[in-house]
DNA sequence: AACTATTTATAAGA
DNA sequence: TTCTTATAAATAGTT
């Protein structure tokens, strides 16, 4: 507007972007507040510097408000797709056993949403390196853990496998004790009972509730 | 600004004033948008009219989607409140057969939290119970994931415990076997490494390397 | 809504 | 950033 036209379009020299920014968001800051002062209007303004600093201004009370404000007015486009989600939860009357696993799938969807409020705005190019970290954040801990969960799921087969081997020796070297008993041999039973925790016969119905 | 300066009050005739709301708001959206074009900038630009009409504009991407970026980078004055929160979700330690119910609960709330996002009833929710709801989130999320790890490892003490007693009883029967021995039973050894994958002596040595 | 006389904003340069 | 200044834009009052 002085000392020659300019281009409506994004200055590509950083030095005359930076100082245009700053002139002109006090420029537009300033108008603002003269609009709501002359004319008894109520603004909220908010500006992301490229580099994702905020400047904000409301009028007459606070941003929140006229936040609040903003979506009241707004408010009525998306009800659709809130109902259909209520929709969609109240119908969820499924057995016992399928619960937990409901839960947990439920639960993901839920992280999905929580991703999407918190980490999805629009952003420049700065704060989008931000949410690209974040996202790669999640998911680079979303992969430990799930790494976590092999390798114990792994453990518990294992445990599990030689579990059943150790049974099965045993079971045959106990057949093998009957069939070769002599009279000694009878305090057996007694014996075990007291060198280990468990007697046997419990441990073996134990192990058959897995 | 042209034909006479005027004061930065109220315009008192209600004709001039409409005039000079309809002029100048039209001139702040087009200034708007030119710093938003020009420096690469987010804007948000909400004007209410004395009589509480919405004139909104939203540079790149959706209003929603600047309020959230703008909530975003408001938080953090109530860490106080979030902190509390946490205190009290953290002390939540209940027994296995509460936890479906808790987790119930607590998707229940989650629910609620995102049906007020994304069903356009944000407006009514507050920074500070978006605040307190990002926190909750972290923390179930968290809190689920611990309990998964905590059934998985009570399963794995319960192998192990299981595998220690199998092992003495097998050592014991093992001894019992020796001490007692007959002609007849010089085939224990090859005849169980037929029955079982493996002999006892590897498994044993695999055992303790736990 | 159009027209202009002025005021204001601001691009370029320092 | 801030100041200066020539010039472009915005707009108050008028039609």
């Amino acid at each position: 507007m002085a000392r020659g036209k300019i281009q409506l379009r994004r200055i590509e020299n950083p030095v005359h972007r930076q100082v245009t920014f700053c002139k002109r968001r006090a420029g537009l800051l300033k108008k603002a507040k003269e609009l709501s002062v002359l004319c008894d209007a109520e603004i909220g303004l908010f500006i992301f510097s490229a580099h994702g600093k905020l400047y904000d201004l409301a009028t007459k009370g606070t941003m929140q408000g006229l936040i609040e404000r903003y979506m009241k007015s707004t408010r009525g486009s998306l009800q659709a797709q809130a109902d259909q989600q209520q929709a969609i939860q109240t119908q969820s009357q499924l057995d016992a056993k399928e619960e937990i696993s409901m839960l947990k799938q439920e639960i993901e969807i839920l992280q999905k949403g929580l991703r999407y409020m918190f980490g999805g705005g629009a952003g420049t190019m700065t704060l989008d390196e931000l949410q690209v970290l974040e996202k790669n954040l999640e998911l680079w801990i979303y992969h430990i853990r799930s790494t976590k969960m092999d390798i114990m799921s792994r453990e518990i087969q294992l445990l599990r496998d030689k579990e059943g081997i150790l049974k099965a020796a045993n079971k045959y070297l106990q057949d093998k004790i009957e069939v070769n008993s002599t009279a000694t041999d009878l305090d057996f039973v007694p014996m075990m009972t007291n060198n280990i925790p468990y007697p046997l016969t419990v441990i073996q119905n134990e192990i058959f509730q897995f």
